[in-house]
RNA sequence: GGCCCCGUGGUCAAGCGGUUAAGACACCGCCCUUUCACGGCGGAGUCAUGGGUUCGAUUCCCGUCGGGGUCACCA
């Protein structure tokens, strides 16, 4: 009996490895493009985190004229989530970041280099399992989680490290037949890696962000395969990144410290190891200290968030490739048209330590990639918004016409207006427009400077009188304005009032206060030539009217 | 605890032996022929700490402290 009879007693029906090696053949891709991937475990949402890496991934893929791909780590069943590959497929697409290749629905995929299921890949598992086996790299474990437990305390009771390794590797100077015996008895096992590493020994690994980083070699015999046939992380990593020709793997820095035993698995395998770059992750404040966003205990953990309060993914991107390559900012600044895509990622240039995530940079960052939609696509959006989240936005939507003169507001200039960072701000941005809105609240009116009833219905009366044309121009408008504060005795410049600052009791600045929150009952609008232009003359005077009511 | 990573303003960060230590968000002030917003100008605010090395350290080395990761038949 010979490690051979072992394997073959194993595995019976494994393929030999060279079946893989040539279904998947090397990529014919052009010189330099890099292949990523994105490789969830479908346990829930997607964590914010989880889509930082995919768009880096992602980002570098499309650069180089490569692949990025998605594929489903489901190896661990009792952690399986209903619909958790829906919710992974839903979540790229929500962010415009469908795969090339991949699992596409709960059950479909796209791509030549599949299945790219885990668990329905149990066959390559086990063909490069007994291919270790046969070559006494890699044999069967007996020992219980009892014994393992047992073993642990030992461990540290002597203040030794932990794990199975050297003299603690019971199984590992089994003979063969002694295995054999144990495996023909019943007795349950799993399959361990035979690691040729020593502890006293150093590895140089050279990581795409985190630079040089040496570590001991790995000594643990890892498990690879477990008692229900199904490979454990660290094995299928290398089995499936070697058969998907992937280039470059990027995921979270708590891989960082398996490099050794990746690499390692990657050397015995016979594959050629793929770059890695590990990411660190995106932290949030915590009673002073830093922790990674939790799934728990932090809503914005999850992708879904965002949608829900009606961020633009669009901005969601910009933020994360601003954290991940900080010249992002500055190139956006200077190409504020082009697409994301574009902008020449580093991912050498990532940083090291954890970002703490910052909302209010996103919202800001909401504001502007809103300001430069045109109203049609505000429209859109914020429709498509309001049909999941906000039924009552929904229906003032239905008169598209009358929205998108609203959305049309100061919208398109040089220098647009920047006051919608999310869908969810859209209703209050906007409700002053909409007459049962409009009429509905009962509210104190904000007048500010000017605040005696009798000098406001008096301004109200002698412009609805004397002074409002529909038909004037903005500069009339304006000026018909200036000569009501005249009128009242108020100064027609802001300047002129503040040069004497005793001699008016206020200015055109307060007179147009009074006529805005009037208007809309609220003193920050946009433009109120704009938005007495959308409302119409008979509107216009029908709420001026009722103010003056109001007032008397 | 062992091993590993990290530490520039409130936040994200450029800089990597000699800089007035960029820029962005937030904050404050001023300006911009109506408010708000935008925009412009200006301001406050930082190299964790102690030792080295050096003519000179934010940059290099060591220690300390602080933060994080990892040590599963989870990924």
């Amino acid at each position: 009996m010979d490690y051979k009879d072992l394997a073959n007693l194993i595995f019976p029906d494994a393929k030999e490895i060279s079946y893989y090696e040539e279904k998947y053949p090397e990529r014919n891709l052009p010189e330099g493009a890099i292949v990523t991937r994105f490789a969830p475990s479908p346990t829930g949402f997607v964590h914010i985190g989880g889509l930082y890496q995919a768009l880096v991934a992602r980002t570098v893929a499309k650069k180089t004229g490569g692949v990025f791909f998605l594929r489903v780590e489901d190896t661990d069943q009792k952690r399986e989530v209903e619909n958790g590959i829906t919710g992974i497929v839903n979540s790229l697409k929500d962010f415009d970041m469908a795969p090339d290749e991949g699992m596409i629905s709960e059950t479909e995929e796209i791509g030549n280099y599949g299945p790219y299921k885990q668990s329905l890949r149990k066959d390559i598992y086990q063909a490069y399992a007994k291919y270790l086996l046969e070559q006494g790299k890699a044999y069967p474990c007996f020992c219980t989680p009892e014994e393992l437990e047992e073993t642990r305390k030992k461990q540290e009771i002597a203040k030794l490290r932990t794990g199975y390794y050297g003299v603690w590797a019971k199984c590992r100077n089994l003979s063969v037949e002694e295995m054999a015996e144990k495996i023909k008895n019943g007795e349950n096992y799993v399959i361990r890696f035979k690691s040729p590493g020593r502890e006293d020994r150093k590895i140089k690994h050279k990581d795409i962000i985190k630079g040089n980083v040496d570590f001991p070699e790995n000594d643990l015999d890892i498990i690879i395969i477990k008692a229900d046939g199904l490979p454990t992380y660290h094995f299928a990593h290398a089995v499936d990144d070697h058969l998907m020709r992937t280039t470059h793997v990027i995921r979270s820095d708590e891989w960082l410290s398996s490099v050794p035993l990746h690499l390692q698995l990657f050397q015995e395998l016979g594959f050629k190891a793929p770059k890695y770059a590990h990411i660190s992750p995106i932290m949030k404040n915590d009673n002073g200290g830093k922790r990674k966003l939790s799934k728990r205990k932090d809503p914005e953990a999850a992708v879904d968030y965002y949608k829900k309060e009606g961020i633009p993914a669009e901005a969601v991107k910009e933020y994360l490739l601003n954290i991940a390559n900080s010249s992002f900012e500055n190139w956006r600044k200077a190409n504020p048209d082009k697409e994301i895509e574009e902008f020449d990622f580093q991912l050498n240039k990532m940083s090291v330590s954890g970002a703490l995530f910052d909302m209010i940079k996103l919202l800001d960052i909401g504001k502007t990639v809103i300001s430069k939609m045109t109203a049609e696509e505000v429209y859109e959006k914020s429709l498509d918004w309001a049909k999941q989240y906000d039924e009552e936005l929904a229906e003032m939507l239905k008169a598209k016409e009358y929205a998108l003169k609203v959305f049309g507001i100061e919208r398109g200039n040089k220098k647009p207006r920047k006051d919608i960072s999310k869908w969810a701000d859209v209703k209050q941005n906007i409700e002053y427009m909409y007459d049962d809105k409009f009429y509905g609240k009962t509210q104190d009116y904000p007048y500010q400077v000017i605040s005696e009833k009798e000098n406001i219905s008096k301004i109200l009366k002698l412009y609805i009188e004397k002074y409002y044309d529909e038909k004037d121009d903005k500069q009339t408008w304006f000026d018909k304005i200036k000569a009501l504060s005249v009128e009242m005795g108020y100064a027609v410049e802001v300047k002129e009032f503040k040069a004497n600052p005793g001699k008016y009791k206020a200015h055109v600045g307060d007179v147009s206060t009074v006529l805005r929150v009037a208007l809309t009952s609220r003193t920050n609008t946009p433009d109120m030539y704009e938005i007495m232009k959308v409302l119409g003359k008979d509107r216009v005077v029908k709420r001026l009217e009722k103010q003056i009511e109001a007032n008397s």
